[in-house]
Parts: structure tokens; C-alpha cells; sequence
DNA sequence: CGTTCTAATCTGTTTCAACAATTGTTTCTT
DNA sequence: AAGAAACAATTGTTGAAACAGATTAGAACG
């Protein structure tokens, strides 16, 4: 079996494994979904990663969270937090303030500016995720996830202590 | 639903469409297993970028390939192939040459040590793929392939006239 | 032929990713 | 209580990603 979706890049020799094929398919696949989200956000001055990260604080609400904590749910894994939130801070969408019980950490809150950017990227968000995976239905993208999901891996995210939180949400 | 694959990073609300969750799972684990094998892979010298462009390079043969190709042919789109090329061949991995019929174009042919470096990196590929999805069975992988087959997105990649080339093979 | 257009590569520049090491703070241990 | 260990965040530095523009060569067309 050769899928469709690497003939392009000219694979068309028998794969050892369907394994192997299986994660160039979904490696290929996700590099291209994530430059066509990645040229959607651009329109609004974000990449990728800050909408992640300020799609977590929302999702903290007003106590917001501590840098480490923030690391740790990123889907990707980011070695330098501080300088992704200090970009955050500077156009406004984020402020940072340091405990006074625990001078250690920081805690990064979304700002008005912030929700209001991320309130301006949602059209868009919702033409991608409408876009992407037009031609599965819902029961053919459950039974993927079911599947995928057999499949874990210790993430190689830092871990962090967590503190309190209020509800939940992500990217 | 809620994919155990994405509980760690504290996503715990439902999703709108399981499309949505399936996104970010897919985008999760390519993410996971994209570190394991770069982290792999650095033992060698080696990115998973220049990985692949050897790879590419290799199932070309003895004639090479032009830049443009070895861009069209990437897994992942790289916006500048030529300095990509510059550091392989700074390693001695490959050898560059202008052709003489038609002098923009720039043929890259892998060197012996470059194939050498491949045979290095083997065991370590082997040994990411058998990690990879063990806990798939290979008619589950058919599976996941076929549905995302369906899934077709139109590259982003530059489009590049194929001159001759004599063997297939990618990453 | 000279002009214009396109193709393939190269160069310049800015920003971000990645890794290592450091600082400041708290906790543990005895 | 003092020293060691652990934690959270920051800083320094290098290399590569990303994008725009320039360069060079060939094709197309009158």
C-alpha cells in the first residue's frame, strides 16, 4: 500500500511497515494543516504557539498560572517560556506579576487585549477546523482518535507542581 | 469523548467535533514523536531536516537532484533549501555541481560518507519505528492510514519541473 | 536581436528554537 | 539553624526558520 497522501513527495516504493508509513502519513499531514493554521493566524499577528499558550490562560482564568505550568500544557514543547510569555507581555495580551508568598514563580493572566485577540482569531479558527478533515465524517475521526489513543508517549514536557486552577481549556 | 492522549495537558472539557480533538491529537503525537527521533538522531549529527534531504538524495542516485526538487520532495516545507544544502555539504555529506546544459540549475549528489551516515542513523530509525506505535497492531495502522488517506490537503510546497531521476525513495 | 518574463538559486535580515548555565528562592536534612 | 538540594525563572549564545529581495540564466515573443 502507498497512500495518496506521500505520492507527491515521490514515495512510491513498499514500506517495510505499514508503521513507518503510518508516521510519515501523519507527520506529512499535520505539517500541513499546521502552515495553513499558521498562515491563518498570522493575519492577526500570532503564531501558532502564543495562541496555544494564551488559549491556556484563558482557559485559567483570572488567577492565571505560573510560567512552569504553562510550559506543561503547551502541546508543543517549549524551551523557553519566559521569552514566549515576555513576547505575550509586550503587545499587551498577557500581564505577569510574582507571588508574594512564593517569590519563585510568576503568574502570567490574560488582559482584556488578550480575550479580544483571541476573539478575533476565532473565525478563522473555526474556517480552518471546518476545513481540515472536511472529507472524514464524525464517526471516521472518532474511530481515528480511538485508535491513536493506544498509542502514549511519556511526553518530554517539564513538570510542574500545579498549583490551584479554575476550569479548563487548551488549545 | 476526551483522548487519554491529551489529558496530561489538563484538556479536559469536550470538544465541539471530534475533528477538533482530532487535530490536536494528531498534532500531539507527531509533535512527541518527532522529539524522540530528533533527540535520536542528534546522537549522529543530524536534524531530522537534513535527515530527510539525504534520505531524498540517496533514492536519487548517482545523478542527484536539483535544489528545487530536493525542496518539492521534503516532508516538511523548507523555505531555504540552499543554505539546508550549504550545511550538508559543509559535512562532506554531499557535493554540489552547476550543471553545464543549464546553468541555474544546481545538482546535489550524496557523497560515501553521506550514505555512510545513513547506515549509522539505521539502527537508531529502526529503533524509533519499532518504539513508534508498538502498541498498534500493523492492520490498525492500515486502518488509521486508509481513513487519512481521505484526508487530501493541497501542499504548500514550490512546485519544481522533475528532470530525470532514476530510483524512488523519501524519508 | 532586444525586451520581457519566468525559473532556479542565492543573499540579507529578523525572529525564534534550542541548549547551557546562572540567579534567586524555597525546602529538605541533620 | 546551616548547608545542601530542589525549584522557578531568567539570561547568554548559537544555529536555524522564515520571509523578502536580489542575482543569474534561460525561454518566449515581437
Amino acid at each position: 500500500m502507498v497512500s495518496k497522501t506521500l505520492q507527491h513527495i515521490k514515495q512510491t516504493r513498499e514500506f517495510d511497515s505499514p508503521k513507518q508509513e503510518l508516521f510519515l502519513v501523519m507527520l506529512r499531514l499535520v505539517e500541513n494543516l499546521s502552515y495553513d493554521l499558521e498562515q491563518s493566524l498570522k493575519e492577526k499577528g500570532l503564531t501558532q504557539t502564543q495562541y496555544n499558550a494564551l488559549r491556556i490562560l484563558r482557559g485559567a482564568g483570572p488567577n492565571g498560572l505560573p510560567s512552569c505550568e504553562v510550559g506543561a500544557r503547551m502541546v508543543k514543547r517549549v524551551p523557553d517560556v519566559t521569552r514566549l510569555l515576555d513576547r505575550l507581555e509586550k503587545q499587551g495580551w498577557i500581564e505577569r506579576e510574582r507571588l508574594e508568598n512564593n517569590r519563585r514563580v510568576v503568574m502570567s493572566r490574560i488582559t482584556p487585549k488578550g480575550l479580544q485577540i483571541l476573539e478575533d482569531a476565532q473565525p478563522l479558527i473555526d474556517s480552518f477546523h471546518t476545513n481540515a478533515f472536511h472529507q472524514l465524517t464524525e464517526a471516521q475521526a472518532a474511530e481515528i482518535i480511538r485508535l491513536l489513543d493506544m498509542v502514549t508517549t511519556e511526553s518530554p514536557m517539564p513538570t510542574c507542581d500545579e498549583m490551584q486552577d479554575s476550569e479548563e481549556e487548551t488549545n
